[in-house]
DNA sequence: CAATATGATTGAATATGCGCGAAACTGATT
DNA sequence: AATCAGTTTCGCGCATATTCAATCATATTG
């Protein structure tokens, strides 16, 4: 057996059990526990896996930590204050007892915070926005159904038959990783189809952005312009940007960091 | 067992608690108290937990959450021995790969910790033990969507063409509130409705009971024992439950609290 | 033949289990 | 409070089993 075919099969069976010893892998290539000790601190090396006395590990995914540390990896300290008072201008849109959707994301996230002390119907694809909503409120909440997807932490489900097309809202309440001419763009085509699956569920789609997102490029388009009820940023916009959006009929709403925020409605 | 698995349950362990006893994770892994104590030692020096005389204790003190902290606010403590051992046996049904279904209750809720270990693909409508798993395990996690029922812990639909229907499981795995004659017992009837959504999509049912639900009688039958496959109880059972179990050819597991369980199949 | 890969051997390093005495906790009594 | 006996838990040493790393011999390939 070649030396690739090995690391082919051991970077497999990593990754179908938490561990693997050395033995196990003898037996499932048929060479000698030195040849797959050598396997093992070769792929170590390459940051394939984790080596462990015994055997080996699948390297850690972005792990999820739990929510008193940081829900999402990286992005969640990225631009927070300006994303806590979006999330929070968002939230005053609502009243108590509307049905709202809530898509999975950083900035998202944030209006659990002002979610908390509301009542509302909320339903959401974001594992961690149903749990903290579940543990820190009284909100009602409602989950899709389907496998959950570490990295992006969200839940989707390949059937398109599910709970998602009987729940019905109000307003649906999205992130993104751009915004610009030709719409709405997201990198991530998980997070692409997970959100294409709600858009068409609420009267409105509300737009969750700071203003960094403006000039970012992805490179799939989720949905125009036109579908757009308002989008919500902060202070950052150029006013070149508010233009587009108002001449695309788009309500505005700019958030400030310390309170009210202020409403320019377009035409 | 290896190092790594033990760890894994130990932190999976001490999470759902608010303190663990060294004898609590001997039994639960099957090794010694020296090695248990070493491994906290580990785990204490690596921040992952707080080493305490008898046991350890989560990192993050009094995280006294409602529901999800402690899933089960009232039956958790009861008879907790015989349901870890119970789970336990139940857990060991399973090789890593497979397919299963696991339906929310706190019987059912005691697999998560030998579960960590593994990797298996888990379907459930328990958010606790999604929450749970999701964190502590490498296991692939598929939720049902619906509503959340604070009381119950559980996601359910009103609709019955969600994913549920597409998930096909080599064994499902559910707790009850009695087992008599006349089949499986459960009183709330949200219970009722969700496990009876799960039955019928697995090969086999294994159910979970301590004997003392043999005695119970509930208000509602929800299937009867020829659609039952396993068993698995504690050392309570008498031996004329376990004739009328045999005598409906169901396999019987009687779980021990220490370690290993005794099988008496069927004729 | 040279370069590399593989397998076997062996002593070192590490992990685990058991037993024993020390230390810490419990609670009952003074 | 203070003391004391009984119990639990801890830490250490040692025996055993497993795993590792280094070395050398052999095999394969170009």
């Amino acid at each position: 057996m070649h030396e690739k075919e090995r690391h082919r099969i051991i970077l497999s069976a990593v990754q179908d059990r938490p561990v693997v010893t050395v033995v196990d892998l003898c037996s499932l290539t048929g060479v000698s526990e030195a040849t797959i000790r050598r396997d093992i601190a070769t792929l170590h090396m390459q940051q394939k896996l984790r080596r462990v006395r015994g055997g080996a590990e699948a390297i850690t995914p972005p792990q999820f930590v739990g929510l008193a540390g940081r829900p999402f990896a990286v992005n969640e300290t990225l631009r927070i204050a300006e994303k806590q008072a979006i999330a929070r201008a968002a939230t005053e849109l609502c009243e108590d007892g509307d049905s709202i959707i809530i898509n999975g994301g950083t900035t998202t996230f944030q209006m659990v915070h002002p979610l908390a002390s509301r009542r509302l119907q909320i339903f959401t694809n974001s594992f961690p926005i149903a749990e903290h909503l579940l543990k820190h409120s009284k909100n009602t909440i409602m989950l899709s159904g389907g496998a959950i997807y570490r990295e992006q932490n969200i839940i989707l489900s390949p059937f398109d038959n599910d709970v998602t097309r009987n729940f019905y809202a109000r307003r649906m309440f999205m992130g993104a990783q751009g915004l610009g001419p030709l719409g709405l763009m997201e990198a991530d085509p998980l997070l692409i189809q997970a959100e294409q699956k709600l858009i068409g569920q609420a009267d409105e789609l509300v737009v969750l952005v700071d203003s960094s997102k403006f000039d970012q490029r992805s490179s799939l388009v989720l949905c125009p312009l036109n579908r757009i009820s308002t989008v919500i940023t902060d202070e950052g916009i150029s006013d070149k940007v508010a233009a587009m959006l108002e001449a695309a009929d788009i309500n505005l709403i700019v958030a400030r960091a310390g309170g009210v925020q202020e409403e320019e409605a377009a035409s």
